[in-house]
DNA sequence: TCGTTTCCTGACCGTATGGTCAGACAAGAG
DNA sequence: CTCTTGTCTGACCATACGGTCAGGAAACGA
């Protein structure tokens, strides 16, 4: 017969559970913050009892922590398209045309990190301090290199890199007030379209790489 | 003898502790979000019992309402500064400067505002579908008349503004994480002043606005 | 001074929450 | 089949929370 799970049961099980109560918990979060999410409620949302839940992750804080790090993780992935471009035209538009993607598919994650640094980052502090610091400093390197090649105008890279944050992930965190500002409905496809075309005009303008 | 108190004393303890209150709340709802922040670190925080909050605001709800109230209010009136300008050098340059000024007078505020909005607004959906919303339309009527008279360059006026409430929000809800990026020091005076300018550079030429 | 209104607060209550645990059940190994 | 290991869950517990309330203290008006 039909094999579709070529893994050992156990495994597919884990995975799937995991993977389950994992995108339960990154709306519960983004919806109710930390502190307003409820254990009882993740686990309504993903159809299994509450101690199930504490089987697979031990604590609240643990549930917690492997959700901001999956978005992060994300995030990270997409900061590669920025590399190996010739300028900023193309780097900075392939991270802006990535960033508004996650945008627009993860909304709940992005709002789960920005929760997370709004109130200190109490549990990926490590994070910011490593990771984030590293790949902030690489990437002001990679843009001052286009500035001393007369690929753009002088600015500060790490402004630069703040309004590119906070542009892209506005759409994602606000996205109930741009709803609600847009007559109560989600943007449409043409609609995500104009936002990042805008984005990516205004910025690249902003900073010289077009004319 | 001095007189230093003119009000009839009730008013002025009432007055006196509900400021009190609204301070040591917008800073308990600011780190902790609204589930998270506790009617007792709240009291602890104003140096008075918790019962004494609920006399003055009836429940965690009323509470939380008016700290949201008021950072929306400040808000309003700092976009007065865009109105009577000539153009959009003027007029969004001194948006910009005095939303970035809020940022860093206000920044628990703004967070407080952030996380009632990226929860879906539960208590100030009222405001964002009138008042905020004839805001913006105004002055997105405002932002197409400098088009129409050449003064920048024919933008999405309500994706500007979105990239403003963005970039200049960021640098309070996100100023941990800047300051973490700063090597664990908040911004100088220098560096307040550098943000500005960065800010207000990239989107005035971004805009067209600037050669 | 006396009565009234406002302000204040310790003690208390019902509820909801994160987390535990004993034991049932299923999967894999031999 | 048997034993071991991993999966599952209803019932339970201690705690912390928002909110209440009776009654005392202070301010005020007459």
């Amino acid at each position: 017969m039909t094999d579709p799970a070529r893994q050992p049961r156990r495994l597919e099980i884990r995975q799937q559970n995991e993977t389950l109560i994992l995108q339960a918990a990154e709306k519960v979060f983004a919806e109710a913050g930390f502190g307003g999410a409820t254990m009882q409620l993740i686990a309504d949302l993903a159809g299994l009892p509450k101690a199930n839940l504490h089987y697979y992750f031990a604590t609240k804080e643990d549930l917690y922590r492997r959700v901001v790090q999956n978005i992060f993780e994300i995030w990270l992935n997409a900061a590669q398209s920025m590399d190996d471009a010739p300028g900023p035209v193309e780097g900075i538009g392939a991270y802006i045309d990535a960033k508004m993607d996650i945008s627009r598919r993860h909304p709940n994650g992005s709002k789960v990190w920005a929760s997370e640094v709004m109130h200190g980052a109490p549990v990926i502090q490590d994070y910011l301090e490593t990771t984030l610091r590293d790949w902030t400093t690489d990437r002001a390197a990679l843009i001052q290199r286009w500035i001393d090649a007369g690929q753009m105008r002088p600015v500060n890279p790490e402004h630069l890199l703040y309004m590119l944050w906070a542009t892209t992930q506005h759409y994602a965190d606000f996205g109930h007030q741009i709803e609600t500002l847009n007559g109560g409905k989600p943007l449409s496809d043409a609609q995500w379209r104009e936002a990042k075309d805008q984005v990516k005009s205004m910025i690249l303008r902003g900073i010289g790489a077009l004319p």
